[in-house]
DNA sequence: TAAAAATACTCCATAGGTATTTTAT
DNA sequence: ATAAAATACCTATGGAGTATTTTTA
C-alpha cells in the first residue's frame, strides 16, 4: 500500500472513468487499472463497481474516498507544518519558573508570549527551583528556564536578564513593619521561614551569606517548598522571610514587604539547552530578551 | 512522496540508529539513508540531526513524525472502516418518510433503528410526497423511503408493508364530531383541506377518487403542504381532513379523528433504489421489514 | 580507531507503457 | 457497433543490495 494507491483511486473515484482518471494522472489507462485492483486487493474489498460503460462507487468506496481525500490532505499538510516548525513559526516551547517568579512574572509573560507568538503552544511551569530547573533542562522536560544565577552546567547556556533586590515579608502586626526600609542586621533572632536547603536554593544560599555577613545564624522555624506558602506562613505570624522584589506581586492579608538594606541582590536569568535550541526556542528567547529587559521591574 | 517514506520515517525516528531501523525493516541500510533523505529533500526540512555517534529528531522531524504516525494509523482505518462498510456493519442510510408516517413512524422507528444499528449514521426527513421520494431514491438523497404506493418507476423497488385505513379530521365542535364513525357520503359539501393537487399525493387521490364514488366533488378551501399544518388548519376550525389512521399520533387541540367508512385504505410501503442496496442499506431494510410488520398498529 | 552514516555502483522488481482482447450496452 | 475496462506482454525507472569511503566522538 502505497500513497500512489490513493493517488489513483481518488482521480478514478472524481471521475468514475478509467479513461480520464489516467489522463489526468498523465500515464496510461491499463496501469492505472491495475494499481486499483491491487488497491482492492490489499484492503479486500471492492471499492469501485465497473461495467464498461459506467464506473461508480461502492458503499465501501464512498467511504475509503473521503479517508483517501484526508490522507492525502494530511499528508500535504504535515510537510507544511514541518517546514513552518523549521522557522520557528509554530512550535511547542515550554518553560520552567523559578519560584519567586511565579507570582509576577508568569502570569505577565504568558500573556506576553501568547498574544505575540500565537502559533506556539506554550507549557508553563512554576515553582521549580533551580537545580531542578537545569535538570529539567537535560532531560527536555522543559526548553526554556527562567532561573536564579549561578549554574555552572556544561550545556546549560544562561543569560543574566536583570537584578532583583531582596525584601523581607514582615506579619503586619510586627514590630519591623513600621519602618520603611530594613537592615538585615535587624532581622538577627527573628523566626525565618525558608526553602528546606536540600533544594540547594539560590535565595536561600543568599539568605545564609547575608545573614552570616551581619553576624548571626537565621533561625529556621519552618520548610516549605512553594513561595506561596512561604508567603502564607509570614501571614500566619510565623516569622519572617527574604524574598525577591518580585515576590510583592503576591499579596496577602496580613503581610507587608519592606526593603531589605545590606543585602546582596540575586539575579534574575534565562537559561536553556545548548542542544534544544529549536527555532521556536530562539524565537521565545528573542522575545524573552525584550520582555525582561528592564531591570527591576515590577510585574 | 510514498507511505515508504513515512514508515521509513518513523523507523528511523524510534530506533535513533538508521542500522537497527534497517534491520526492523528487513532492510539495507544505505537505501533506508537514501529514502530519508529523499523525503527531507521533498518537504525541504531537515527530520533528523545526524552525527556519526548519535542520530536525533529535529523540532520540525518530532512534529513530523506525529503526522506520520497518525496518518499511517489512518491508513490502516481507512481500510479497516471500508471493509466494514462492506459487510454492512457500518455505514451511512438516508431515510425519507412519507407526510403521514412523519409523526407516528419517524420518531418511532429513529429511535429503533438508531438503538439496533449504532454503527450506521442515520439521516431522516419527514414530510415527503412519494413522487418527490422517487426523485430523492434517483438522485441518491434518500436510500429508502417510506412511502405510498403505487409507484411504477422502473429501478425503484417497492414492498408493501402494511394497509392503513382512512380517518377524517374534524374541529372538535363540528357535528359530525358526534358520531362514532362518519360515512364518506356525509363529508359532501364539508370544506377540504387538502395537499396541493400538483404534488401528486397519492392519498388526495385516493380523497379524491372516494368522494366521486360517494358522488360528489369536494370543495377545496385550503391546499397545504404538510400534515402538520394541514391538522392544524381543522384544529382552527377552517375545514375537515381526511388522513390516515397514523396521523392519530399528531394530537392538538380542538381535532378530533373518526373512523371513515366507505373509503379505500392506502398502502405503506417501503422502497429503495435497485442499484443503491448497499450492505448498510440491506441491513436497515430488513429491521424495517420486521419494525412494520404489524399491520395497521399505530406508533 | 571504531562505529555508523554517506557514497558509489550494480541489479532486479515492478510501475508503467503498448498492443490486444473482452464485455456490456 | 462501440466505448471502455481487462488482459498479456514488454520496457525501464528507481528502490534496494553490496562494497567502500567518510566522519566524529
Amino acid at each position: 500500500m502505497e500513497l500512489r494507491h490513493l493517488r489513483y483511486f481518488v482521480a478514478v473515484a472524481e471521475e468514475c472513468h478509467f479513461g480520464r482518471a489516467a489522463e489526468r494522472l498523465h500515464m496510461a489507462q491499463p496501469p492505472l487499472s491495475q494499481q486499483i485492483r491491487q488497491l482492492e486487493k490489499e484492503i479486500g474489498v471492492e471499492l469501485l463497481h465497473r461495467t464498461t460503460r459506467k464506473v461508480s462507487l461502492t458503499a465501501a468506496g464512498e467511504r475509503y474516498l473521503e479517508r483517501a481525500r484526508n490522507i492525502l490532505r494530511a499528508v500535504e499538510q504535515a510537510g507544511e507544518e514541518a517546514a513552518r516548525v523549521d522557522t520557528g513559526e509554530v512550535g511547542r516551547v515550554s518553560i520552567g519558573f523559578i519560584g519567586s517568579a511565579t507570582y509576577a512574572l508568569l502570569p505577565v509573560l504568558a500573556r506576553e508570549l501568547r498574544e505575540q507568538l500565537p502559533e506556539i503552544e506554550f507549557e508553563f511551569t512554576g515553582e521549580m527551583l533551580t537545580p531542578a530547573q537545569v535538570a529539567a533542562l537535560h532531560e527536555g522536560t522543559i526548553d526554556i528556564a527562567v532561573m536564579r544565577t549561578p549554574v555552572q552546567d556544561e550545556s546549560v547556556e544562561v543569560e543574566v536578564m536583570r537584578q532583583e533586590s531582596l525584601v523581607v515579608a514582615l506579619p503586619e502586626t510586627h514590630p519591623l513593619a513600621a519602618k520603611e526600609a530594613v537592615r538585615f542586621a535587624d532581622l538577627k533572632g527573628e523566626p525565618f521561614i525558608t526553602y528546606p536547603s536540600e533544594h540547594r536554593s539560590v535565595l536561600h544560599d543568599a539568605v545564609l551569606a547575608a545573614a552570616q555577613r551581619a553576624g548571626f545564624q537565621p533561625r529556621r522555624v519552618a520548610q516549605v517548598a512553594e513561595t506561596s506558602t512561604m508567603v502564607v506562613f509570614v501571614a500566619a505570624g510565623l516569622g519572617v522571610a527574604v524574598v525577591p522584589r518580585s515576590v510583592e506581586a503576591l499579596q496577602l492579608a496580613g503581610v507587608v514587604f519592606r526593603p531589605l538594606v545590606g543585602a546582596e541582590s540575586v539575579e534574575l536569568a534565562i537559561g536553556w539547552h545548548s542542544e534544544r535550541r529549536t527555532p521556536a526556542v530562539e524565537r521565545v528567547l528573542e522575545r524573552l530578551r525584550v520582555s525582561l529587559a528592564e531591570p527591576d521591574a515590577p510585574a
